[in-house]
DNA sequence: AAAGTTCGGTAGTCTTGCATACATAACGAG
DNA sequence: CTCGTTATGTATGCAAGACTACCGAACTTT
Protein backbone atom coordinates (compact mmCIF):
# COMPACT_ATOMS: atom_id res chain seq x y z
CA UNK A 1 0.00 0.00 0.00
CA UNK A 2 0.73 3.47 -0.56
CA UNK A 3 1.66 4.48 3.13
CA UNK A 4 4.59 6.56 3.18
CA UNK A 5 6.40 8.58 5.57
CA UNK A 6 5.04 12.10 6.12
CA UNK A 7 8.31 14.06 6.16
CA UNK A 8 8.40 17.82 7.54
CA UNK A 9 11.18 19.49 5.30
CA UNK A 10 13.80 18.48 3.69
CA UNK A 11 16.46 20.17 4.54
CA UNK A 12 17.65 19.42 8.10
CA UNK A 13 18.17 22.79 10.04
CA UNK A 14 21.34 21.67 12.11
CA UNK A 15 23.00 17.86 12.64
CA UNK A 16 21.21 16.01 15.15
CA UNK A 17 22.38 12.25 13.98
CA UNK A 18 22.17 11.24 17.61
CA UNK A 19 18.70 11.13 18.75
CA UNK A 20 19.13 9.46 22.04
CA UNK A 21 21.66 11.85 22.62
CA UNK A 22 18.61 14.42 22.71
CA UNK A 23 17.59 14.73 26.91
CA UNK A 24 14.14 16.54 27.89
CA UNK A 25 13.19 19.73 26.19
CA UNK A 26 14.42 22.72 27.68
CA UNK A 27 13.25 26.26 27.08
CA UNK A 28 16.21 27.12 24.97
CA UNK A 29 15.60 24.89 22.18
CA UNK A 30 11.99 25.47 21.90
CA UNK A 31 12.38 28.68 19.35
CA UNK A 32 14.48 26.63 17.42
CA UNK A 33 12.40 23.12 17.40
CA UNK A 34 9.53 25.11 16.46
CA UNK A 35 10.95 27.49 13.13
CA UNK A 36 11.92 24.23 11.71
CA UNK A 37 8.33 23.24 11.46
CA UNK A 38 7.12 22.91 7.97
CA UNK A 39 4.15 25.37 8.44
CA UNK A 40 6.25 28.23 9.66
CA UNK A 41 8.48 28.26 7.60
CA UNK A 42 7.79 31.83 6.53
CA UNK A 43 6.74 32.79 10.06
CA UNK A 44 9.18 35.70 11.34
CA UNK A 45 10.74 34.37 14.19
CA UNK A 46 9.45 37.08 16.46
CA UNK A 47 6.23 35.30 15.17
CA UNK A 48 7.38 32.51 16.70
CA UNK A 49 8.52 33.08 19.92
CA UNK A 50 4.71 34.46 20.53
CA UNK A 51 4.07 31.20 19.43
CA UNK A 52 6.10 29.36 21.93
CA UNK A 53 4.64 30.89 24.82
CA UNK A 54 1.10 29.93 23.90
CA UNK A 55 1.90 25.93 23.07
CA UNK A 56 2.65 23.61 26.06
CA UNK A 57 5.03 20.71 25.21
CA UNK A 58 5.31 17.08 26.37
CA UNK A 59 7.58 14.30 25.67
CA UNK A 60 6.53 11.29 24.93
CA UNK A 61 8.72 8.15 25.33
CA UNK A 62 9.27 5.44 22.64
CA UNK A 63 5.82 2.71 22.89
CA UNK A 64 3.65 5.65 24.49
CA UNK A 65 0.21 5.68 23.07
CA UNK A 66 -0.23 9.18 23.67
CA UNK A 67 -3.27 9.96 22.34
CA UNK A 68 -6.66 8.29 21.01
CA UNK A 69 -8.06 6.21 23.79
CA UNK A 70 -10.57 8.52 24.71
CA UNK A 71 -10.92 12.03 22.73
CA UNK A 72 -8.71 14.19 23.24
CA UNK A 73 -8.42 18.19 22.86
CA UNK A 74 -8.73 19.70 20.20
CA UNK A 75 -5.43 20.65 19.22
CA UNK A 76 -2.75 21.11 16.81
CA UNK A 77 -0.21 18.34 17.24
CA UNK A 78 3.60 19.48 16.24
CA UNK A 79 5.71 17.11 16.02
CA UNK A 80 9.20 18.59 17.35
CA UNK A 81 11.58 15.44 17.12
CA UNK A 82 11.26 11.97 17.26
CA UNK A 83 8.78 9.55 15.26
CA UNK A 84 4.75 8.93 15.44
CA UNK A 85 3.01 6.09 14.42
CA UNK A 86 -1.03 6.71 13.19
CA UNK A 87 -2.84 3.98 13.72
CA UNK A 88 -6.66 2.51 13.63
CA UNK A 89 -7.62 -0.13 15.65
CA UNK A 90 -10.39 -2.56 15.15
CA UNK A 91 -12.67 -3.51 18.14
CA UNK A 92 -10.88 -6.95 17.21
CA UNK A 93 -8.09 -5.70 18.15
CA UNK A 94 -6.25 -5.68 14.72
CA UNK A 95 -4.49 -2.54 13.61
CA UNK A 96 -4.04 -0.53 10.45
CA UNK A 97 -1.02 1.93 10.13
CA UNK A 98 -2.29 4.95 8.36
CA UNK A 99 0.56 6.66 8.41
CA UNK A 100 4.14 7.39 10.01
CA UNK A 101 4.63 11.27 11.39
CA UNK A 102 8.12 12.45 11.06
CA UNK A 103 9.88 15.15 13.11
CA UNK A 104 9.23 18.67 11.74
CA UNK A 105 5.61 18.49 10.78
CA UNK A 106 2.15 18.03 12.31
CA UNK A 107 -0.85 15.92 12.74
CA UNK A 108 -3.91 16.27 14.46
CA UNK A 109 -5.59 17.87 11.74
CA UNK A 110 -9.18 16.52 12.61
CA UNK A 111 -9.21 19.36 15.38
CA UNK A 112 -9.01 21.96 13.12
CA UNK A 113 -12.67 20.92 12.06
CA UNK A 114 -13.58 20.85 15.78
CA UNK A 115 -13.77 16.98 15.53
CA UNK A 116 -10.88 15.17 17.44
CA UNK A 117 -8.92 12.22 15.43
CA UNK A 118 -12.02 9.70 15.51
CA UNK A 119 -10.55 6.80 16.27
CA UNK A 120 -7.38 7.05 15.70
CA UNK A 121 -4.18 6.26 18.08
CA UNK A 122 -1.36 7.95 17.49
CA UNK A 123 1.95 5.87 18.74
CA UNK A 124 5.11 7.44 19.84
CA UNK A 125 7.72 4.57 18.13
CA UNK A 126 10.59 6.97 19.14
CA UNK A 127 11.30 8.62 22.04
CA UNK A 128 8.97 12.21 21.05
CA UNK A 129 8.91 15.94 21.66
CA UNK A 130 5.40 17.27 20.99
CA UNK A 131 3.41 20.97 21.26
CA UNK A 132 0.15 21.53 21.36
CA UNK A 133 -1.11 24.12 19.53
CA UNK A 134 -4.57 24.84 20.47
CA UNK A 135 -7.55 24.89 17.71
CA UNK A 136 -8.21 28.90 18.54
CA UNK A 137 -4.49 29.88 18.59
CA UNK A 138 -3.59 28.29 15.23
CA UNK A 139 -6.83 30.43 13.68
CA UNK A 140 -5.63 33.75 14.92
CA UNK A 141 -2.27 32.58 13.83
CA UNK A 142 -3.19 31.53 10.11
CA UNK A 143 -5.57 34.73 9.77
CA UNK A 144 -2.85 37.15 10.33
CA UNK A 145 -0.06 34.82 8.67
CA UNK A 146 -1.68 33.84 5.27
CA UNK A 147 1.38 31.85 4.38
CA UNK A 148 1.30 29.07 7.53
CA UNK A 149 -2.36 28.89 6.13
CA UNK A 150 -1.06 28.16 2.56
CA UNK A 151 2.00 25.89 4.02
CA UNK A 152 -0.91 23.65 5.75
CA UNK A 153 -2.81 23.87 2.84
CA UNK A 154 0.24 22.49 0.67
CA UNK A 155 0.28 20.00 3.45
CA UNK A 156 -3.17 18.72 3.57
CA UNK A 157 -3.48 18.01 -0.56
CA UNK A 158 -0.28 16.12 -0.19
CA UNK A 159 -1.47 13.93 1.91
CA UNK A 160 -5.24 13.08 0.90
CA UNK A 161 -3.60 12.62 -2.28
CA UNK A 162 -1.10 9.84 -0.51
CA UNK A 163 -4.31 8.47 1.38
CA UNK A 164 -6.45 8.23 -1.93
CA UNK A 165 -2.91 6.72 -3.21
CA UNK A 166 -2.69 4.05 -0.25
CA UNK A 167 -6.71 3.49 -1.09
CA UNK A 168 -5.95 2.76 -4.69
CA UNK A 169 -3.26 0.16 -3.72
CA UNK A 170 -5.28 -1.57 -1.52
CA UNK A 171 -7.94 -2.08 -3.83
CA UNK A 172 -5.98 -2.57 -7.04
CA UNK A 173 -2.93 -5.10 -5.64
CA UNK A 174 -2.52 -8.34 -3.84
CA UNK A 175 -0.70 -8.46 -0.59
CA UNK A 176 2.53 -9.38 -2.61
CA UNK A 177 2.35 -6.15 -4.29
CA UNK A 178 2.01 -4.07 -1.55
CA UNK A 179 4.44 -5.36 0.56
CA UNK A 180 7.22 -5.11 -2.20
CA UNK A 181 5.20 -1.42 -2.37
CA UNK A 182 6.20 -0.86 1.01
CA UNK A 183 9.36 -2.21 0.85
CA UNK A 184 10.12 0.12 -1.51
CA UNK A 185 9.04 2.99 -0.02
CA UNK A 186 10.01 2.19 3.47
CA UNK A 187 14.31 1.10 2.42
CA UNK A 188 16.83 3.59 2.40
CA UNK A 189 17.47 4.99 -0.43
CA UNK A 190 21.54 4.17 -0.80
CA UNK A 191 21.23 0.46 0.83
CA UNK A 192 18.34 -1.01 0.75
CA UNK A 193 18.23 -1.35 3.91
CA UNK A 194 14.54 -1.20 5.99
CA UNK A 195 15.30 -1.36 9.80
CA UNK A 196 13.78 -1.12 12.89
CA UNK A 197 10.46 -2.43 12.37
CA UNK A 198 9.19 -6.12 12.74
CA UNK A 199 6.81 -8.14 10.75
CA UNK A 200 3.78 -7.28 13.18
CA UNK A 201 4.69 -3.33 12.51
CA UNK A 202 5.08 -3.82 7.95
CA UNK A 203 1.90 -5.87 8.24
CA UNK A 204 -0.07 -3.15 9.93
CA UNK A 205 1.32 -1.15 7.70
CA UNK A 206 -0.18 -3.10 4.05
CA UNK A 207 -3.66 -4.27 6.07
CA UNK A 208 -2.58 -8.00 6.08
CA UNK A 209 -1.80 -10.68 8.98
CA UNK A 210 1.60 -10.93 10.39
CA UNK A 211 1.86 -14.23 9.44
CA UNK A 212 0.55 -13.56 5.09
CA UNK A 213 3.74 -10.88 5.35
CA UNK A 214 5.85 -13.66 6.62
CA UNK A 215 5.37 -15.82 4.06
CA UNK A 216 5.44 -13.21 1.26
CA UNK A 217 8.54 -12.11 2.21
CA UNK A 218 9.79 -15.32 2.26
CA UNK A 219 8.91 -15.92 -1.03
CA UNK A 220 10.81 -13.02 -1.96
CA UNK A 221 14.13 -14.77 -0.12
CA UNK A 222 13.88 -17.76 -2.06
CA UNK A 223 14.12 -15.74 -4.94
CA UNK A 224 17.06 -13.26 -3.56
CA UNK A 225 14.96 -10.28 -4.27
CA UNK A 226 15.84 -9.96 -0.32
CA UNK A 227 17.50 -10.49 2.52
CA UNK A 228 16.45 -11.38 5.93
CA UNK A 229 17.87 -10.43 9.77
CA UNK A 230 16.03 -10.11 12.48
CA UNK A 231 14.09 -6.56 12.52
CA UNK A 232 16.35 -5.74 9.02
CA UNK A 233 15.65 -6.47 5.76
CA UNK A 234 17.50 -5.18 2.71
CA UNK A 235 16.57 -4.99 -0.58
CA UNK A 236 18.84 -6.86 -2.93
CA UNK A 237 17.27 -7.03 -6.19
CA UNK A 238 14.60 -3.83 -6.52
CA UNK A 239 13.83 -5.09 -10.02
CA UNK A 240 12.16 -7.98 -8.79
CA UNK A 241 10.39 -6.06 -5.92
CA UNK A 242 9.22 -3.47 -8.85
CA UNK A 243 7.61 -6.44 -11.40
CA UNK A 244 5.94 -7.52 -8.20
CA UNK A 245 4.09 -3.92 -7.26
CA UNK A 246 3.29 -3.26 -11.14
CA UNK A 247 1.59 -6.61 -11.57
CA UNK A 248 -1.85 -4.77 -11.80
CA UNK A 249 -1.16 -0.89 -10.49
CA UNK A 250 1.04 -0.21 -13.48
CA UNK A 251 2.80 2.35 -11.70
CA UNK A 252 1.50 5.83 -10.51
CA UNK A 253 3.38 8.02 -8.46
CA UNK B 1 -16.22 1.50 2.96
CA UNK B 2 -16.66 5.17 4.09
CA UNK B 3 -16.55 6.49 0.25
CA UNK B 4 -18.97 9.50 0.80
CA UNK B 5 -20.49 12.22 -0.93
CA UNK B 6 -18.89 15.26 -0.62
CA UNK B 7 -21.03 17.90 -0.07
CA UNK B 8 -21.40 21.38 -0.43
CA UNK B 9 -22.86 23.49 2.14
CA UNK B 10 -26.64 22.24 3.32
CA UNK B 11 -28.61 25.14 2.72
CA UNK B 12 -29.22 25.50 -0.81
CA UNK B 13 -29.46 29.23 -1.97
CA UNK B 14 -32.22 28.93 -4.05
CA UNK B 15 -34.52 25.95 -5.13
CA UNK B 16 -33.44 24.27 -8.50
CA UNK B 17 -35.05 21.24 -8.33
CA UNK B 18 -34.97 21.13 -11.88
CA UNK B 19 -31.08 19.93 -12.73
CA UNK B 20 -32.60 19.19 -16.62
CA UNK B 21 -33.85 22.85 -16.82
CA UNK B 22 -30.83 24.13 -16.50
CA UNK B 23 -28.63 25.40 -19.97
CA UNK B 24 -25.54 26.57 -20.63
CA UNK B 25 -24.49 29.08 -18.46
CA UNK B 26 -25.00 32.73 -19.13
CA UNK B 27 -23.09 35.66 -16.71
CA UNK B 28 -26.30 36.12 -15.24
CA UNK B 29 -25.87 32.82 -13.25
CA UNK B 30 -21.94 33.25 -12.34
CA UNK B 31 -22.75 35.54 -9.58
CA UNK B 32 -25.08 33.67 -7.74
CA UNK B 33 -23.30 30.58 -8.32
CA UNK B 34 -20.00 31.37 -7.13
CA UNK B 35 -21.50 32.69 -3.88
CA UNK B 36 -22.89 29.41 -2.99
CA UNK B 37 -19.35 27.99 -3.29
CA UNK B 38 -18.78 26.32 0.17
CA UNK B 39 -15.00 27.84 0.36
CA UNK B 40 -16.19 31.62 -0.25
CA UNK B 41 -18.64 32.14 1.45
CA UNK B 42 -16.85 34.73 4.01
CA UNK B 43 -15.88 36.59 0.59
CA UNK B 44 -17.81 40.02 0.15
CA UNK B 45 -19.72 40.26 -3.06
CA UNK B 46 -17.57 42.24 -4.80
CA UNK B 47 -14.70 40.23 -4.74
CA UNK B 48 -16.89 37.24 -6.29
CA UNK B 49 -17.75 39.45 -9.12
CA UNK B 50 -13.59 40.02 -9.36
CA UNK B 51 -13.12 36.46 -9.18
CA UNK B 52 -15.78 35.71 -11.71
CA UNK B 53 -14.01 37.65 -14.47
CA UNK B 54 -11.21 35.46 -13.79
CA UNK B 55 -12.47 32.22 -13.69
CA UNK B 56 -13.77 30.32 -17.47
CA UNK B 57 -16.78 28.43 -17.13
CA UNK B 58 -17.38 25.22 -19.20
CA UNK B 59 -20.00 22.66 -19.00
CA UNK B 60 -19.46 19.23 -19.10
CA UNK B 61 -22.22 16.46 -20.07
CA UNK B 62 -23.68 13.78 -18.07
CA UNK B 63 -20.83 10.90 -18.89
CA UNK B 64 -17.76 12.94 -20.17
CA UNK B 65 -14.29 12.55 -18.48
CA UNK B 66 -12.98 15.80 -18.20
CA UNK B 67 -10.32 15.50 -16.94
CA UNK B 68 -7.76 12.95 -16.64
CA UNK B 69 -7.04 11.61 -19.65
CA UNK B 70 -3.97 13.06 -19.37
CA UNK B 71 -2.06 16.03 -17.57
CA UNK B 72 -4.58 18.89 -17.05
CA UNK B 73 -3.89 22.78 -16.34
CA UNK B 74 -3.33 23.35 -12.73
CA UNK B 75 -6.53 24.36 -12.03
CA UNK B 76 -9.06 24.49 -8.76
CA UNK B 77 -12.39 22.82 -10.08
CA UNK B 78 -15.10 24.82 -8.60
CA UNK B 79 -18.39 22.37 -9.23
CA UNK B 80 -21.10 25.15 -9.73
CA UNK B 81 -24.06 22.78 -10.70
CA UNK B 82 -24.18 18.77 -11.69
CA UNK B 83 -22.54 15.91 -9.67
CA UNK B 84 -18.94 14.72 -10.48
CA UNK B 85 -17.16 11.23 -9.91
CA UNK B 86 -13.47 10.97 -8.71
CA UNK B 87 -12.50 7.59 -10.43
CA UNK B 88 -9.07 5.42 -10.47
CA UNK B 89 -8.29 3.20 -13.37
CA UNK B 90 -6.06 0.48 -13.22
CA UNK B 91 -4.09 -0.70 -16.23
CA UNK B 92 -6.22 -3.71 -17.07
CA UNK B 93 -9.42 -1.62 -16.46
CA UNK B 94 -10.83 -2.27 -13.47
CA UNK B 95 -12.02 1.45 -11.77
CA UNK B 96 -12.07 2.57 -8.17
CA UNK B 97 -14.60 5.50 -7.14
CA UNK B 98 -12.47 7.26 -4.79
CA UNK B 99 -15.76 10.24 -4.02
CA UNK B 100 -18.22 11.88 -5.66
CA UNK B 101 -18.39 15.52 -5.84
CA UNK B 102 -21.50 17.76 -5.35
CA UNK B 103 -22.14 20.78 -6.21
CA UNK B 104 -20.79 23.79 -4.42
CA UNK B 105 -17.94 22.29 -3.45
CA UNK B 106 -15.07 22.04 -5.05
CA UNK B 107 -12.05 18.78 -6.55
CA UNK B 108 -8.54 19.02 -8.08
CA UNK B 109 -7.09 19.95 -4.81
CA UNK B 110 -3.91 18.59 -5.86
CA UNK B 111 -3.42 21.20 -8.65
CA UNK B 112 -2.50 23.51 -5.63
CA UNK B 113 0.76 21.31 -4.89
CA UNK B 114 1.76 21.56 -8.38
CA UNK B 115 0.85 18.02 -8.63
CA UNK B 116 -2.17 17.03 -10.88
CA UNK B 117 -4.64 14.72 -10.04
CA UNK B 118 -2.55 11.77 -10.83
CA UNK B 119 -3.55 9.29 -12.21
CA UNK B 120 -7.54 10.51 -11.05
CA UNK B 121 -10.45 10.87 -13.90
CA UNK B 122 -13.11 12.99 -13.17
CA UNK B 123 -16.30 12.08 -14.55
CA UNK B 124 -19.62 13.51 -15.13
CA UNK B 125 -22.26 12.15 -13.70
CA UNK B 126 -24.63 14.57 -14.16
CA UNK B 127 -24.65 17.49 -16.60
CA UNK B 128 -22.34 19.75 -14.90
CA UNK B 129 -21.18 23.17 -14.78
CA UNK B 130 -17.59 24.00 -13.53
CA UNK B 131 -15.44 26.61 -13.02
CA UNK B 132 -11.76 26.63 -12.84
CA UNK B 133 -9.97 29.07 -10.82
CA UNK B 134 -5.97 28.81 -11.55
CA UNK B 135 -3.43 28.22 -9.02
CA UNK B 136 -2.39 32.06 -8.82
CA UNK B 137 -5.49 33.27 -8.88
CA UNK B 138 -6.68 30.94 -5.94
CA UNK B 139 -3.58 31.96 -4.42
CA UNK B 140 -3.75 35.60 -4.32
CA UNK B 141 -7.55 35.24 -3.37
CA UNK B 142 -6.66 33.06 -0.25
CA UNK B 143 -3.61 36.07 0.55
CA UNK B 144 -5.68 39.09 0.70
CA UNK B 145 -9.08 36.72 1.96
CA UNK B 146 -7.72 34.46 5.00
CA UNK B 147 -11.12 33.07 5.64
CA UNK B 148 -11.26 31.60 2.22
CA UNK B 149 -8.02 29.56 3.30
CA UNK B 150 -9.66 28.45 6.31
CA UNK B 151 -12.50 27.38 4.42
CA UNK B 152 -10.12 25.42 2.44
CA UNK B 153 -8.25 23.51 5.33
CA UNK B 154 -11.96 22.80 6.87
CA UNK B 155 -12.66 20.90 4.10
CA UNK B 156 -9.44 19.41 3.58
CA UNK B 157 -9.19 17.90 6.84
CA UNK B 158 -12.48 16.22 6.81
CA UNK B 159 -11.36 14.86 2.98
CA UNK B 160 -8.38 13.68 4.51
CA UNK B 161 -10.36 11.99 7.62
CA UNK B 162 -12.58 10.40 5.14
CA UNK B 163 -10.02 9.28 3.07
CA UNK B 164 -8.56 7.36 5.73
CA UNK B 165 -12.08 5.97 7.03
CA UNK B 166 -12.17 4.54 4.16
CA UNK B 167 -9.35 2.81 4.18
CA UNK B 168 -10.18 1.45 7.39
CA UNK B 169 -13.47 0.39 6.26
CA UNK B 170 -11.74 -1.72 3.17
CA UNK B 171 -9.09 -2.89 5.34
CA UNK B 172 -10.98 -4.07 8.23
CA UNK B 173 -14.78 -4.93 6.90
CA UNK B 174 -15.66 -7.78 3.89
CA UNK B 175 -17.45 -7.12 0.55
CA UNK B 176 -20.79 -7.79 2.49
CA UNK B 177 -20.00 -5.00 5.63
CA UNK B 178 -18.53 -2.51 2.43
CA UNK B 179 -21.98 -2.90 0.73
CA UNK B 180 -24.04 -2.40 3.78
CA UNK B 181 -22.18 0.61 4.79
CA UNK B 182 -22.40 2.04 1.38
CA UNK B 183 -26.07 1.19 0.77
CA UNK B 184 -26.94 3.47 4.58
CA UNK B 185 -24.74 6.26 3.13
CA UNK B 186 -26.30 6.37 -0.29
CA UNK B 187 -29.82 5.65 0.50
CA UNK B 188 -32.25 9.01 1.24
CA UNK B 189 -32.43 9.52 5.12
CA UNK B 190 -35.98 9.46 4.59
CA UNK B 191 -37.08 6.86 2.08
CA UNK B 192 -34.08 4.52 2.07
CA UNK B 193 -33.94 4.78 -1.50
CA UNK B 194 -30.55 4.36 -3.25
CA UNK B 195 -31.15 5.49 -7.33
CA UNK B 196 -29.49 5.93 -10.15
CA UNK B 197 -26.55 3.51 -9.75
CA UNK B 198 -25.86 0.98 -12.00
CA UNK B 199 -24.35 -2.25 -10.07
CA UNK B 200 -21.35 -1.65 -11.76
CA UNK B 201 -20.92 1.52 -10.68
CA UNK B 202 -21.61 0.92 -6.52
CA UNK B 203 -19.30 -2.20 -6.94
CA UNK B 204 -16.76 0.26 -7.98
CA UNK B 205 -16.64 2.40 -4.61
CA UNK B 206 -16.83 -0.62 -2.28
CA UNK B 207 -13.45 -2.07 -5.04
CA UNK B 208 -15.01 -5.32 -5.79
CA UNK B 209 -16.02 -6.98 -8.81
CA UNK B 210 -19.77 -6.00 -10.12
CA UNK B 211 -20.63 -10.36 -9.98
CA UNK B 212 -19.42 -9.67 -6.31
CA UNK B 213 -21.85 -6.92 -5.32
CA UNK B 214 -24.82 -8.34 -6.93
CA UNK B 215 -24.28 -11.79 -5.29
CA UNK B 216 -23.68 -9.82 -1.62
CA UNK B 217 -27.27 -7.58 -2.80
CA UNK B 218 -29.40 -10.52 -3.13
CA UNK B 219 -28.57 -12.32 -0.15
CA UNK B 220 -29.83 -8.68 1.71
CA UNK B 221 -33.17 -9.48 -0.56
CA UNK B 222 -33.04 -12.89 0.52
CA UNK B 223 -32.89 -12.07 4.19
CA UNK B 224 -35.48 -8.96 3.49
CA UNK B 225 -33.24 -6.72 3.91
CA UNK B 226 -33.68 -4.22 0.66
CA UNK B 227 -35.91 -4.59 -2.47
CA UNK B 228 -34.04 -4.52 -5.81
CA UNK B 229 -35.35 -2.87 -9.29
CA UNK B 230 -33.85 -1.73 -11.46
CA UNK B 231 -30.89 1.09 -10.91
CA UNK B 232 -32.91 1.13 -7.47
CA UNK B 233 -32.83 -0.52 -4.11
CA UNK B 234 -34.62 0.58 -1.47
CA UNK B 235 -33.82 -0.06 1.97
CA UNK B 236 -36.44 -1.83 3.85
CA UNK B 237 -34.91 -2.86 7.56
CA UNK B 238 -31.61 -0.77 8.26
CA UNK B 239 -31.02 -2.80 11.59
CA UNK B 240 -29.66 -5.68 9.19
CA UNK B 241 -27.67 -3.98 7.13
CA UNK B 242 -26.25 -1.89 10.18
CA UNK B 243 -25.30 -5.34 11.78
CA UNK B 244 -23.79 -6.54 8.86
CA UNK B 245 -21.46 -3.04 8.98
CA UNK B 246 -19.97 -3.51 12.45
CA UNK B 247 -19.55 -7.09 12.50
CA UNK B 248 -15.57 -6.28 12.52
CA UNK B 249 -15.37 -2.62 12.18
CA UNK B 250 -17.37 -1.74 15.90
CA UNK B 251 -18.83 1.44 14.29
CA UNK B 252 -16.84 4.40 14.17
CA UNK B 253 -17.92 8.06 12.54
C1' DA C 1 -39.88 -2.47 -34.59
C1' DA C 2 -35.27 -4.02 -35.06
C1' DA C 3 -30.82 -3.84 -33.54
C1' DG C 4 -27.59 -2.64 -30.28
C1' DT C 5 -26.31 -1.65 -25.63
C1' DT C 6 -26.64 -1.45 -20.75
C1' DC C 7 -28.13 -3.93 -16.72
C1' DG C 8 -28.64 -7.61 -13.78
C1' DG C 9 -28.77 -12.63 -12.45
C1' DT C 10 -26.30 -17.23 -11.96
C1' DA C 11 -22.96 -20.79 -11.77
C1' DG C 12 -18.45 -23.09 -11.38
C1' DT C 13 -13.37 -22.98 -10.76
C1' DC C 14 -9.39 -21.51 -8.60
C1' DT C 15 -6.38 -18.59 -5.88
C1' DT C 16 -5.47 -15.74 -2.14
C1' DG C 17 -5.08 -14.84 2.24
C1' DC C 18 -7.45 -15.41 6.87
C1' DA C 19 -7.58 -18.04 11.00
C1' DT C 20 -5.44 -21.04 14.03
C1' DA C 21 -1.97 -23.60 16.10
C1' DC C 22 2.59 -24.41 17.22
C1' DA C 23 7.73 -24.26 17.24
C1' DT C 24 12.03 -22.13 17.54
C1' DA C 25 15.23 -18.42 18.00
C1' DA C 26 16.97 -14.04 19.52
C1' DC C 27 16.87 -10.63 22.86
C1' DG C 28 16.75 -8.31 27.36
C1' DA C 29 16.27 -7.91 32.26
C1' DG C 30 17.32 -9.77 36.54
C1' DC D 1 22.86 -17.65 32.87
C1' DT D 2 18.04 -18.10 33.11
C1' DC D 3 13.58 -16.93 32.38
C1' DG D 4 10.17 -14.25 30.20
C1' DT D 5 9.19 -11.75 26.14
C1' DT D 6 9.40 -10.58 21.47
C1' DA D 7 10.28 -11.87 16.74
C1' DT D 8 9.94 -15.11 13.31
C1' DG D 9 9.13 -19.60 10.64
C1' DT D 10 5.70 -23.12 9.13
C1' DA D 11 1.71 -25.84 8.23
C1' DT D 12 -3.04 -26.70 7.30
C1' DG D 13 -7.97 -26.13 6.83
C1' DC D 14 -11.23 -23.15 4.97
C1' DA D 15 -14.04 -19.29 3.08
C1' DA D 16 -14.33 -15.16 0.48
C1' DG D 17 -14.20 -13.37 -3.58
C1' DA D 18 -11.85 -12.91 -8.18
C1' DC D 19 -12.23 -14.54 -12.74
C1' DT D 20 -14.77 -16.54 -16.48
C1' DA D 21 -18.66 -17.55 -19.07
C1' DC D 22 -23.22 -17.14 -20.21
C1' DC D 23 -28.30 -15.55 -20.54
C1' DG D 24 -32.24 -12.93 -20.54
C1' DA D 25 -34.45 -8.55 -19.71
C1' DA D 26 -34.86 -3.67 -20.12
C1' DC D 27 -33.77 0.39 -22.22
C1' DT D 28 -32.57 3.44 -26.37
C1' DT D 29 -31.39 4.60 -30.74
C1' DT D 30 -32.57 4.70 -35.36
Amino acid sequence: MRLSLINGRKKSGSANNNPNQETYPQESHKLELLSAMDIFQDLPEQDVEVLMDATPMLTAIKGTVFYGEEDGPEVLFLLKSGRVKLERVSPDGRKLTLAIVEKGTFFGEMSLVGQSLIGTQAVAIEDSVICALSRHDLRSLMLENSEVALRLIDVLARRLQQARDDLQEMVFNDVTGRVAGLLVRLADEETGVVEGYSHQDLAAMVGCLRESFTAVLDRFRETSAVEIGRKRIVIVDRTQLDKAISQRTGSAS
